[in-house]
Order: structure tokens, then sequence, then C-alpha cells
DNA sequence: AATATTTTACCGACCAGTCAGTAAAGCAGC
DNA sequence: GCTGCTTTACTGACTGGTCGGTAAAATATT
């Protein structure tokens, strides 16, 4: 339909120098992936947001489940250099759990600019679509993600400074937050990202710490240098 | 495969006396969409599974999108009894909020006793496959579930029970608890159903409530005559 | 000339959905 | 109790189409 006869049109669509099209490649399908769901988006149509056809990106990838598996290592990359690897630095546990909630909010609000798009949905949303040895790796990733909110929990729960809440339902309910912000959130609504984070965080750490523990509030805290990246 | 030869077997297979076969193919169904997706589910498959052919399934239903708003129907069906209504008839704003808290996640937990298979999943993970206007009215319907949770949540501002957080983005971090209970919660884990809901309902209110204004907890409260159902 | 990139042309599998036909059950009238 | 008509529940065979993926040829780039 796009082209009206299968001529020798085409050429110059996509400029794409060198094989910054295999990232091409990744930036449109999950963008498709996010959008639309895995299963619902064709090679075909990641081919021609491309620029080429079909054929011409299994040049670049292995198989469709593949490209999947890259896109949400992709994500998970993300996550660990913006979020895991910065809370492990932190000694604290209470900084740490701060530090943890308000990257990973922005991390989910930032990405794109303009609709929900972003990485770090499929990455909940297409589990199933992996092979089973790909599933575990990615799984055995969120994991170490788990292990490291619970633990900061536990640490806290031995600094009597945690509520008497279960650790394991708490993590789980403070990643239910914040997963779920990728659903809601618009970037035209009336908070910016950083008012959305400051107001998880308030709801998170006030359903979890007991409140005589708890270090400054709102605006004054939470000053890691690198939180200036996402404002 | 399941025939040797195209026989005269069959038969007796499925016993599914009178027309509670469509119960059995929604069933079915929605199982089958909850473990492996709507699009990744053929209706073959469940065909099969419910002991009839994929022309047999078209003698009780419209098309396969019209059987995933069927689903979801039943789904925001049974939240509005079990959650919505309940809810309307209390006129105290914070014992509404706890029983919506309370019979949502009962209801998320409930279900079937065996894996991660609740009609309640669909409603949130597959709306992409909704024709345009059965989407509509699937969120309009959830539409009317946040209204309710939002203006609860406006009363207890208003009676100054609320902490200071913004409204909106407190009832969709109580959504996202809630929803991703369904993705993690397993009947055989070491806390009860009766026990999540009350870890959950313990995390979402710290987060939300000031601290003095909170009735009773733990134990003796939320007896509402219902909750008795789903223990 | 050699290598990297991309296309054309195609395959086999499977998909949702249709259609003509039928076995059996229900229900007349007698 | 038997006959014929209608309805319900279903099948087997099929259609048009799309899917992921591939082989080989064509074209660019070096």
């Amino acid at each position: 339909m796009a082209n009206s006869q299968p001529g020798k049109i085409r050429k110059k669509i996509a400029p794409a120098r060198e094989q910054d099209r295999l990232k091409e490649i990744y930036r449109v399908a999950a963008r498709s992936f996010c959008e639309k769901g895995f299963d619902a988006t064709s090679m075909n149509e990641i081919a021609e947001a491309v620029g080429i056809t079909k054929a011409g990106i299994y040049h670049y990838i292995e198989d469709k489940k593949s490209l999947l598996y890259g896109i949400m290592n992709y994500a998970m990359d993300r996550l660990e250099e913006t979020v895991i690897i910065p809370a492990r630095n932190l000694p604290d546990a209470e900084q740490r759990l701060r530090l943890i909630i308000n990257h990973h909010a922005l991390l989910i609000t930032g990405g794109s600019t303009e609709k929900g798009n972003n990485p770090m949905t499929v990455l909940v949303d297409e589990i199933q679509g992996l092979t089973p040895a790909h599933r575990r790796k990615i799984q055995q990733r969120k994991r170490l993600y788990l292990d490291l909110v619970r633990d900061t929990l536990r640490q806290l729960k031995a600094e009597d400074k945690l509520k008497d809440v279960d650790e394991t339902v708490a993590a789980f309910s403070l990643f239910g937050m914040l997963l779920w912000l990728s659903r809601w959130y618009r970037p035209d609504g009336k908070l910016t990202r950083a008012q959305v984070a400051e107001e998880i965080s308030k709801i998170a750490l006030g359903g979890l710490l007991r409140p005589q523990a708890r270090l400054a509030t709102a605006q004054e805290k939470v000053s890691h240098p690198s939180v200036a990246e996402y404002l």
C-alpha cells in the first residue's frame, strides 16, 4: 500500500548510516511491543517503520524472540545502572530505599516524551514471549532486584525503622505502585515526573516506615547528585 | 495428533450436559487468556480443551474478541458485586476504604485454587485485544471504580483524615498494589489470602491516613458480615 | 574482487472464521 | 406408538489471509 508500484522507488528514506540500523530496529521494536504488545506486532511492521524489508531485519537479528530478549536486557541494564548500582553504594538502608523509589519512579516516567512508550513496560508485560531459557535469565535479574529491596526492608526492620509488616508483601506492594505508574502516568498531566515520584515516595514510605524514624521529608532530602539527570 | 484416524471416535469425552457448554467455553478461555495471553491462545486450543471442534465454538459465540469482552464483563461484574456495591453502601469514608482494599485483595487472591489464573488478570492485561467500542465500555466501568476510590479519598481529606498526598496518585498507587498482587501471590506461600489482604491494608492505610485518625488496627476490625464469604 | 547489506520471491504453518451438512432431540398431529 | 417437521448442537472440510523465517540473487560499499 505504501508503494504504488514495486518499482525502484524507496532509497534515501532512512539515512541510518552505518549499522546503528540495529539500534534503530531495537528502538522501533521496543516502541511497538510497548504500544501493541509482542504478539500483535509483526516483523513486517517493524521493518517498514525502520525503512527496510522484513528479510533485511534478519541480517541483524536472529529471530523475533531474541529481539524481545535483547530489549528486555536493555531495559534491565537501564534499571541496573539507574537504580540498582547506585542503591548498592548506599550503606544506609533508609537512604537506599528512598533512592530506589525515587529513581525507579523517574526511570519509568522518563524514557519517551510522548505516549506511554518505555522499554520498562515490555519488561513486565511480555515475559511470556520469551523462550524458557531466556525467561529464566530475565527472571534471575529481576530476582536480584527483589532481593535488594527485600534485604533493605529487613535491614530497616533490624534497625527498628520498619513498621510491623511482612517484608515480602511490602516489597511486592512497592513494586506494584511503581510498575503501575507506567500505565497511568501521562507527561501532560497536572503533575511533573518529579512531583509524582515525590508523591509516591511519601505514600510508600508512610506505609512502610515507623513515623518517628523518618528523615526529613519532601523538598530538601533525596539530593543524590545523580538525580539531576532526570530533571 | 489426538485422533489417530478421523474415525467415529470422540463422543463421551465431555459430558457437559445441556448448554453450560457456553460456561465451559468461558472458563477454559479465561484460563488460557490468563496463562498465555489473548493473542497466544488459538480458538482451536480452546475448542480442544472444551472437547469440541473450533467450528463448534462459533455456535455459542460470535467471535474471539466478543469472547474476551464477555470474560472482561464477567470479571467486572464480580468486582462490582464484591467490592463496589458493598462499598457504596458504607457512608463512612474510612470504613469504605478499608472494605475496598480488603475485598479487592481477597477477590484477586481467590478465584482458582491452583495457578495464577483469575479473570481479574485478563481485565488489566488484555484491554488492547478488544474492539474500540468494547474497550470504551470496559474502560468506562473501570472509570467508575477509580472515581469511587478517588472520591473516597477526597472525602477523607475533607475530614482531615488523609495525609497530605495527591488523591489521584494515591488512588493509582493503591490500584498498583492491589493489581500487582495477582502476579506474585501464590496460594501455597507462607501467608494466607486473608493475611496478605491484612498486610496490604496495613501498608496502604499507613501510607494514606494520618496516624491519629486511624481506627482499630489488625485483628478485630474489618468485620463486615460479607467478609466471611472469602475465608 | 571481496564483503556487507538489502531485496525479491517464496515456504510451510497456522490463524480466525465460514459453510454445507447431519445426528439427535424435541415436539407435533394422529 | 408412530410419523414427519423443526431446532439444537455440532463436524469436516475449507477459505483467505498472515505469520515468522529462509534462500538466493541483486546491489552498495570498500
